[in-house]
DNA sequence: GATGAATGAGCCTTCATTCAT
DNA sequence: TATGAATGAAGGCTCATTCAT
């Protein structure tokens, strides 16, 4: 990778990612070749190469690039005065994302590197990664409501945290493929799960 | 392309798909190349060929197994005397099936076609039906419940079967990604969020 | 190549060819398999290579087959009287043939022969030899016509059967490739060519 | 499948097919692999793929390249002066071409091609329009023969172009196959028809 | 820095042929 | 003799990557 000025290098690559993730959005990583990605972003083979070191770490940047979008929607949500307020609009954040053309896109991505991480350990970390800060958050959260008794004590917060995330990946899944899925819907389901864990009398 | 005896077919599919599935389960779908399956079959390029006309149609054939699968986990798991008992008793199935070696193989390659249902219309089909059955049926337990008065009316049993069975997808992909994850944890949480379904006094 | 009773062997090989011969015409010989030649027949590999070597073999065979049609033409079409006269039985009987499904089936085997003298000497030899003959006996009523006085000395006999026979060839030719052709039409020309024979005065 | 620049890509595209045109002209369309035109050409696969779609476009390139050929020896035939000196001309340029190493290395495709007319529908076409050329030219110069009164007009100008072309296809033939030939012995074949065609007193 | 033509390893697939039954 | 399942060498083609300009 020769050595360009910070500010073209910045642009081009983003010019480069945001077309291969297009492609890989469209067709997935294996369905994408480099020369889709050529023709996607109107630049030439050796512009790429010399960004990229190659496809593999194209999908690399791809995953930090979701990585970075999924904190980004977690830290709008955040919401610090009451912890159920704070997972109900973390709920909604998420659920709100994926009704849209763009979040949708960005989750299509998400499940080829889902899949992806099952034999790739670089993006596996990615993965992992990019889910331990969710659960990190709501289990904190958990963890408020408990020390305000809004919360059985006997709920496990990392494993409630775990179970939420869960479910919201179950969302994605189906909603990816298809089926009709309104945000209403979920919330719904949400709360059933939220009052589970209220503080039994 | 040759005409074979069904007999003879049906022992050779099996002995062909097995090599594929361990292959697909190690690989994934796109890094198994034909000279693997013939490599962990013993079987010659000729010889697979003549049973499944290429690649995609081995993947349409593995996933078809793995409905299969989960078909058969279900109806194990069929346990008509109680309908609180009865999701717990898929529940449970569910989660001890992720246990075992042989499951978790068999949810690598559900990752990878959950992951293809994406671009291929075929595979969709197949994985949308395969989540149909477990909805429907937890379904029909919800609605039992709230017949029998131990689930709230207020609850939309098809909404609800949806929310339980993304839970468990979640927790095949946090499982598959080798997060720490035990039975008795995740049981713990659907206790939760059965618990949250109890009718309100 | 098994030793068969005598008859059983012969049906059966005409029973092949015939079945292939259907296919090199329908496909040509490259395009055609031994599968192919299978499903024709209604027989299964083992037989045919209980009888032909290979493909090759079965080519020549189909080559054999044709040359022997093309002397039986030549014989009936001999009529000894009149050389001129003998000359147009030959013509007449050649385009007839041509105009015969059954005939022009042969044609196109025909063809594919001729392009694949030009790299099996086998089949060179099979073509040429096939050649021969009509030439010799054309020249032969030229010679007859020339002691006789009606054609003229300076023909050389065996370079007009060459051209004869080059004029059928071509006839051929224009004829598989779909070309309208009448054997009147055909014939009239020929007439013309035995016109510029005759004796100058 | 790279999108080339018009000025390279004609250059190479030459090179390729004059690499492909040995083989073909030395094994044929069948007998070739593209692994005999990368070793002629010295290119590489991808390369020769860059320029056409698969080995069909190749045989088709070529055919055009023959027909080309074809084209450009009667335009340098033409001879408007006399008809019949016209056809002489003619039938000397194409006799010529058969003597040279190079025409004869054209006529072998030619026969494969004629042989490949039976079985793709773009080569009869393409072989049909060769074809349809010379015979319009000839079929003019009988008319002229006839206006002038040196040729019959009992004479079909068409069907006799037509039988003059079939009778040098059919040298072409013979010639291929290695029969001893002369361009004399043909020519004075020829001069026999032509005396055939003229005007009966 | 960018270009795009060229590379070539490797993939999927076909099909003539064999051989145990 | 016939069967037909199995073989495996070989072919056509793709595509990630390189490098001279």
């Amino acid at each position: 990778m020769p050595k360009l000025r910070p500010e073209t290098m910045a642009a081009r690559r983003d010019e480069i990612l945001a077309a291969a993730a297009a492609c890989f959005a469209r067709q997935g990583f294996h369905q994408t070749t480099i020369a889709d990605v050529i023709a996607e972003s109107g630049l030439s083979a050796g512009c790429i190469y010399g960004h990229f070191a190659g496809k593999d770490e194209l999908i690399q940047a791809i995953g930090e690039q979701r990585h970075a979008r999924d904190a980004a929607l977690l830290t709008a949500a955040r919401d610090s005065s009451d912890p159920l307020d704070g997972l109900r609009a973390i709920a909604r954040a998420a659920l709100a994302d994926m009704q849209k053309e763009d979040g949708l896109r960005s989750r299509r991505i998400a499940l080829q590197l889902w899949a992806e991480a099952l034999r790739d350990d670089a993006i596996r970390v990615q993965v992992t990664e990019g889910v331990r800060r969710p659960i990190a958050l709501i289990a904190e959260l958990l963890q408020g409501g408990q020390r305000s008794g809004v919360i059985d004590r006997a709920i496990n917060p990392r494993s409630m945290a775990r179970t939420m995330v869960a479910m919201f990946q179950g969302f994605v899944l189906q909603r990816l493929w298809g089926e009709p899925f309104s945000t209403s819907e979920a919330m719904a389901a949400f709360e059933a799960l939220l009052s589970g864990l209220a503080t039994r009398r």
